[in-house]
DNA sequence: ACGATATTTCTAATATTATCGAAATATAGT
DNA sequence: ACTATATTTCGATAATATTAGAAATATCGT
């Protein structure tokens, strides 16, 4: 993951709907959940959720796959896992993330 | 760390220019770099430098230090663990870092 | 074809963010 | 006191994001 889609990812997550949406959409599973759950859910109305959904899916973080009139969504793990591999490697260089306390390195 | 802050952190980091000022921080490691350095390494404009350096410390990503004229810049480790934290146990659930393809567990 | 449901797109208003020059502040050396 | 350096604050502008109602689209059941 390079740090353009990094960045995007990241400010996805920085809104605090947004954070929300994903939250749940990862508590719910490989089930993942439908729009209107979601909707439901958090208490907002339909087009502004739609537009966040919108953002999420258009940075890799959410799938979206239609059944019938339904709107599954699902967190993407992999692009979740790719941001967090890019954070560690990239912005915590030679710190552990256990809670020892670090022996930085300069690893460049 | 909870979502609010885990959220500010992340939109801090969802900006292009305050993620490199930030790697770069990270890079310079426990001696970090003066404001100056900084900006001598990206090239930007003293004024939108300070606003944007004044956002990663305002969400506790860096600690300044002063030093007669000088402000020294530091990368916040331990903010960007529990960065790292919220988001493996809160977005994450059940995925292993690994690559090793999850076993998603719906842990709620 | 029609009515109901699910969701998006359009549109416009409001709010927040980014950018950067100019002026202000702080500190150092002379 | 004066000048130079380092950085911030101010102020104004431009760009982007958020919000949400209304209209459009898609799909279903009848």
């Amino acid at each position: 993951m390079d740090t353009v889609q990094a960045a995007q990812c990241m400010e996805a997550l920085g809104n605090e709907t947004r954070l929300s949406i994903f939250r749940l959409l990862v508590k719910a599973g490989d089930e993942g959940l439908i729009v209107g759950q979601v909707q439901r859910a958090l208490g907002i109305p339909a087009s502004t959720l739609s537009h966040h959904v919108a953002r999420l899916v258009r940075c890799g973080l959410v799938s979206q796959e239609r059944r019938s009139r339904e709107l599954h969504c699902r967190a993407r793990y992999d692009t979740m896992r790719d941001v967090l591999g890019f954070l560690t490697d990239e912005c915590c260089t030679g710190v552990s993330l256990e809670t020892e306390s670090a022996d930085l390195a300069l690893a460049n």
